[in-house]
DNA sequence: TTATAGTGTCACACATTTGTGATATTTGTC
DNA sequence: GACAAATATCACAAATGTGTGACACTATAA
């Protein structure tokens, strides 16, 4: 479907230059800019699409992963592989988050993501989870291990079947676990 | 000095957003555009000068930090800190890097800074460093994690004094690190 | 007070980006 | 081949961004 391809097109451009022209994202589509308004009148609509497409596959990853699981632990290994998994969709919809004032869904969202989050005191007590760190750190550590990730995979100086487990090695023992 | 206080908006801004309009940089620094072009001639200008701004900061804190000590691990715990100290500079000036082609000078400041990881595989022998790991995955790490230290600081939900200590902590550990 | 350096405002030409209409050209299907 | 759907190409107006000149407005020092 041309729709995807271009929502996958700028995803992949913007996150990198938030203004790049719309040139640059029909290019990177492999299409006319010409096309690409027929599908999305104007650049807001393209970035709506964007916003929309990326809650999507990441919720779809998220819930996927949740159902596996009940252990906290294999819990968040399972949501930072779907993290990777969604790849620059997630990395860019932290970012678009931040810009954009919250709606509904997004709150939605937001709580979807953050639920995990909840268990980090219990696990911090239990000492599986070293207790010099904060949650907010921990939350961002999350969100830039999969940032790593994306970049080690675009560089390509990583071989891609390493990297989901070094980033889960990394991850895991930056937060403190053994 | 009002370039300076121009340079430090830009790299700010365009961190952030390579290619937002020279207002919103004008803005940031609080003057101005008209004023901005009296100090650069044109954005490439401003653009050349914030690399240099950077490259120079950067040096700086990092040869601060090589005259500290002759250990690799120490060595590496002091160029994290003097990357903090650089804070939005050094990851915008990585940023850069990818974008333009190295220059004669460039280079120099990539051997300085590629020169610990000479190291890496020396300590993932003595099993200081895991040997899961490969030297690309263990840089990106690092720039990574100067950056979600910039991004703790920039949203305030981290007290600062704990930040350079939580950062050295999981970056120490996620290299596998004792 | 009078210079002078630094800045702000306004106006302007120019370039780039954006969104749209008109009209081919391709693509797949019958 | 005939047809319809999707796309490309071209042209164009509107909006936005860029760089510059002219001039007014502070300051601060002589």
């Amino acid at each position: 479907m041309a729709k995807q391809k271009i929502i996958d097109a700028a995803i992949a451009v913007l996150n990198e230059d938030f203004s790049a022209p719309l040139d640059k994202i029909a290019a990177k589509a492999e299409l006319s800019r010409r096309t690409l308004h027929r599908y999305f009148r104007d650049r807001a609509e393209l970035l709506e699409a964007c916003r929309v497409d990326m809650m999507h596959t990441w919720q779809t990853a998220m819930m996927a992963a949740c159902r596996q699981g009940k252990d906290p632990v294999l819990q968040l290994e399972l949501m930072l592989y779907a993290g990777i998994d969604c790849g620059e969709k997630y990395a860019f919809l932290d970012t678009l988050q931040e810009q954009a004032p919250a709606t509904t869904q997004d709150k939605a969202y937001a709580a979807a993501r953050d639920n995990w989050f909840r268990h980090v005191p219990a696990l911090q007590r239990k000492g599986m989870i070293s207790k010099e760190l904060t949650v907010p750190w921990i939350r961002i550590l999350f969100v830039q291990m999969i940032r790593s990730t994306i970049q080690a995979l675009r560089s390509g100086s990583v071989v891609p079947n390493d990297i989901k487990k070094m980033a889960w090695y990394s991850f895991r023992r930056s937060i403190g676990m053994a």
